[in-house]
DNA sequence: CTGGGGAAGGGGCCC
DNA sequence: AGGGCCCCTTCCCCA
């Protein structure tokens, strides 16, 4: 997602479609981003103008009489309040464009200005006498690292404040448990790739959420109802946040893949924590949890990350940091997480930032002496480097092939098992690669066998197993010769045109890749497999014929006769 | 469709 | 802490 959503970003003008291999072709045509440091500062500048004047202006903000002309948009970009107030207000008449004004008499008139002071300029500037009155306007409004800064200024410890709510805070408002379902569910889809698993469980969820267990503990644990947790909010509390507040990126980004796959990648990752947590955190600042934060490990509070991110955008490390005062000392892991400014996703690992934010920038400093290729990486200009040298780290255990990659040795070597680890649990068809199964299950042709799908004796029902192919023997099995990198070296695709092999159209296509395969073997090599070449042709053919099973029901690798019966049941949990 | 290759990115580990 | 190096997943595209 993250591909397409960057190149919508990079060239709003044009068609994202074709994009992906224009722009990386090797040409210098790539996309160059001109980072302008400057500007986050002068925008604000320029809508701190905007507020002085008047300007613009589309929300008013009150306090015991006084007013303040201020931005919606900046507001909801501070304040976690406003954030709600205007996610759940949005599609709703009166929200969108009128000029609103909202009385906040629970903040003290010079407390409020110095938050918009803040707002507007990133700077804080209150006499020490009106500390407290801010630290409340900023926990009222969600500001939270103002609210941090005065504690930490106070000497108050965040467990004072956590204590003072933590009662009512600690679940989310009955109000919004709908939601909590949806989310859930969410949740629970994603938790089921495996890959993001661990993320969303790191994702720091609110403590009373468990992704595994959507509705569970809270109305136990928490006997008081949510209600509370607005409580203390100012007279314009905000309905619950209607469901486009999970998406408010979404949008933004313009990723229409990311609308269809809310699972993926930042997305996710973004959007679930950010209103989840923002739920929690309006009332109770997060440091208070102890105990959980041990669960979620290095991934503490992402929630909060994702909270400030809008108006913040700073490392978690930093944000770590504040918090960490906030919780009184809390021993917080600050280390790897770190928060893209640009599109507030998490990135993991120390030093990843700047990785990730060259795919923001287009920046491609790293560039090929031999072909002037550049990339964005040294790791990939690296690999690349191999396509000149001709070098093939890889090597199989089994038989002469070379590869480039090593995920390719490794499918390389499920085709000396004939392992088709991936299984569709509807029709049970295996495939060798993970995203081929996914193309096949987003297709409908999954469905359509399955209404055919035969019936066979014994279950021979492996169940849990890796699916294997027919078991080709080491030598026999022909499509050995064609993994996925094997030709890289030579000819392949690259766009440094090495000498392509052609073949006869009329050769079957294995074939050809076996000999394609085969002409990448060192010549000494070559000579001292020739039998085994040939009898994987030969074999070739035969598994042709069987294939030609329709429905592919007879294919070697479904021969397990297992079909039938789990399918059932499986497909409940198929849902999309 | 399906299989396969190229490429982009993210995360882990280690120095 | 930053970055090299490597592994892995996902997408896109092509045949
Ligand atoms: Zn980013
Ligand atoms: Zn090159
Ligand atoms: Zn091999
Ligand atoms: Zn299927």
């Amino acid at each position: 997602m993250d591909t397409t959503r960057q190149r919508l970003l990079r060239l709003p003008g044009t068609v994202p479609i074709k994009m992906g291999k224009v722009a990386m072709s090797p040409g210098e045509d790539g996309l160059i981003g001109i980072p302008f440091p400057e500007h986050s500062n002068e925008l604000l500048s320029h809508l701190n103008d905007q507020r002085r004047t008047g300007l613009l202006c589309d929300l008013t903000l009150t306090s015991h009489g006084a007013r303040y002309p201020t931005h919606r948009s900046v507001m909801a970009a501070v304040s976690l309040y406003f954030r709600r107030l205007f996610g759940a207000e949005e599609g709703g008449g009166e929200g969108g464009g009128g000029f609103s004004v909202c009385q906040l008499d629970c903040v003290a008139p010079d407390a409020l200005d110095a938050l918009l002071e803040f707002a507007y300029t990133a700077t804080l500037t209150i006499p020490s006498s009106g500390m407290r009155d801010v630290l409340r306007g900023a926990q009222l409004l969600g500001i939270q690292c103002v609210a941090d800064a005065c504690r930490d200024i106070l000497g108050e410890t965040a467990e004072a404040e956590g204590q003072e709510v933590s009662a009512g805070e600690q679940r989310p408002p009955q109000a919004t448990s709908e939601r909590t379902v949806e989310i859930a569910n969410v949740v629970e889809k994603i938790s089921r790739r495996k890959t993001d698993r661990k993320k969303v469980k790191k994702v720091g969820l609110p403590h009373n959420f468990s992704p595994l267990n959507p509705l569970p503990a809270s109305p136990a644990s928490h006997p008081s109802p949510a209600s509370d947790s607005f409580r203390s909010l100012p007279p314009t509390q905000p309905p619950s946040p209607e469901p486009e507040e999970l998406h408010p990126k979404l949008g933004q980004n313009g990723d229409p893949r990311a609308i269809r796959e809310p699972g993926r990648g930042a997305t996710l990752n973004g959007e679930f924590p950010h209103w989840a947590q923002e739920r929690s955190l309006i009332a109770h600042p997060p440091p208070t949890q102890n105990d959980k934060l041990s669960e979620d490990d290095d991934m503490e509070g992402l929630g909060d990350d994702m909270m400030r991110s809008s108006s913040f955008p700073s490392s978690v490390a930093d944000r770590g940091a504040a918090t960490s005062v906030a919780g009184g000392g809390r021993k917080r892991k600050s280390q790897t997480p770190q928060q893209c400014p640009v599109c507030q996703k998490i990135i993991h690992g120390a030093g990843k930032l700047p990785r990730h934010m060259r795919t923001h920038t287009g920046e491609k400093p790293f560039q090929c002496s031999a072909c002037g290729v550049r990339f964005t990486r040294n790791d990939k200009l690296k690999i690349h480097m191999r396509k000149h040298t001709g070098e093939r780290p890889y090597t199989c255990s089994h038989c002469p092939a070379r590869f480039l990659h090593s995920y390719d040795l490794k499918n390389h070597l499920s085709l000396h098992s004939g392992a088709r680890p991936f299984e569709c649990p509807l029709c049970h068809k295996a495939f060798a690669r993970e995203d081929h199964l996914q193309r096949h299950r987003k297709g409908h042709s999954c469905l359509e066998l399955r209404t055919r799908r035969p019936r066979r004796g014994p279950e021979l029902g492996e169940d849990g197993g890796e699916k294997e192919g027919s078991p080709l023997s080491l030598q026999a099995h022909p499509s050995m010769f064609h993994p996925r990198s094997v030709l890289e070296g030579g000819g392949g695709s690259g766009s440094i045109g090495g000498p392509s092999l052609i073949f006869p159209s009329g050769i079957d296509r294995e074939r050809s890749l076996a000999l394609q395969a085969l002409a990448q073997l060192a010549p000494q090599r070559l000579a001292s497999y020739p039998e085994l070449f040939l009898r994987g042709l030969e074999m070739q053919g035969g598994r042709d014929l069987e294939r030609e099973d329709p429905g592919g029901t007879r294919s070697p690798a479904l021969q397990h006769d297992r079909w039938a019966d789990e399918v059932e049941d499986e497909e409940i949990e198929e849902g999309e």
